[in-house]
DNA sequence: TGACAATAGTTGTTGGAACGACTAAATGGG
DNA sequence: CCCATTTAGTCGTTCCAACAACTATTGTCA
C-alpha cells in the first residue's frame, strides 16, 4: 500500500466514496420502502421538519438536499399529494411557493427516526468517535475544495 | 466538535459521504456527457476492458459495478448497440453471455483516460497522500462491515 | 412608467431505473 | 432418464429523473 501511485491511490479513494455512499443509501431505501418513501423524500421531508411554521421556500429546500435535484417540484408534488406536507403561495411574493410541514408528515418522521438511528448506529459502529471525526474533516476537504 | 453527541456525528458521517459522492460523481457524469456515457455505462465499459479478450458473463459485470445496478442486460444493451462493446454466447454453456470489448469501444475509454485522471487530480488534489490512504481505510470500514 | 431582465416554479417530453415475471439452459436427486 | 431446482439472462411495465421550454411575478433602469 505505500508504494501506491497517487494516482492509483486517488482512484481507489473515488471508488471507495462512491461504494460506500451506494451501500450506506441502500440501506436507507430498503428502511424506507415499506413506507414507499425513497431517500430524496425522506430527504425533503427532514428539511421541511427542520424548517419552522412559516415553511420553506422551493429554492431553499432544493440547496439543502444531500444530492442535489433539479426538480423540486415533482418531490414535492408527490409528498403533498400524500398529505405529507402542504404548500402554500407566499403573500408578500407571489411567485414562491412555501412548504410546510402536515401532522401526517410529521407522524411519519417521528416513527421512523428510531429505525435511522439504529441503522446508522449499524453503519458505523465499527468507528470510535476520534474516526468518525477524521472521516467527516477529510471528506469535508475532498468536497469543499 | 469534541462534545458532539456520538449519534449526530454518525449522521454527520453519512451525510458528508453521500454529499462528497454525490459531488464526485457529478463531476465524472460532467466530463462523459459530451460522449453520452453515463457513470454505469463508464463504469460497465471499464470492467470490460479490464477483462481479457474472452471476455467477461453479464453476471460478473454486475458484482464488479461500482453501484450495483440490477439490469446489466440493458446497460450492455446500450453499449452494444453503438458498438462499443461486442456480446456472443458462451458455447459450453448456453446460458452465459460473453461481453467483449471493441475497438470503439477502447478508443473512447483511451481518450477519455487522461481528462479521467486530471479530473482525479482536481477532486483529490487536497489531500496527500498519507490523508487518502487514510481515507481509503476508513471507507472500507464502514462498508466492509 | 414601461420595456426588459431576472427570479420562482411548473410542465412536456424523453430516456433510464426498479421491480418483477418470464424463457432457456444446466444441474442433481430419485 | 426425467422432473424439480437452480442459474443466467431477457422482457414488460411503471415510475422517476434530466433537460429544456414555458408561465407568472417581481425587480431594474432608461
Amino acid at each position: 500500500m505505500g508504494c501506491m501511485d497517487v494516482k492509483l491511490l486517488r482512484q481507489a479513494a473515488f471508488v471507495a466514496t462512491l461504494r460506500t455512499a451506494d451501500a450506506l443509501e441502500a440501506d436507507v431505501a430498503g428502511l424506507l420502502k415499506p413506507d414507499r418513501l425513497s431517500p430524496p423524500l425522506y430527504n425533503v421531508l427532514r428539511i421541511v421538519a427542520g424548517a419552522g411554521a412559516e415553511g420553506l421556500r422551493c429554492g431553499e429546500i432544493g440547496e439543502r438536499l444531500i444530492s442535489r435535484e433539479p426538480d423540486v417540484t415533482r418531490l414535492v408534488d408527490r409528498l403533498a399529494r400524500r398529505r405529507l406536507v402542504g404548500r402554500r403561495r407566499d403573500r408578500s411574493d407571489g411567485r414562491v411557493v412555501r412548504v410546510v410541514m402536515t401532522s401526517t408528515g410529521q407522524a411519519l418522521l417521528d416513527r421512523l427516526a428510531g429505525p435511522m438511528l439504529a441503522l446508522h448506529d449499524a453503519q458505523f459502529g465499527a468507528l470510535p468517535r476520534a474516526d468518525l471525526e477524521r472521516l467527516v474533516a477529510l471528506l469535508d476537504r475532498v468536497h469543499g475544495r
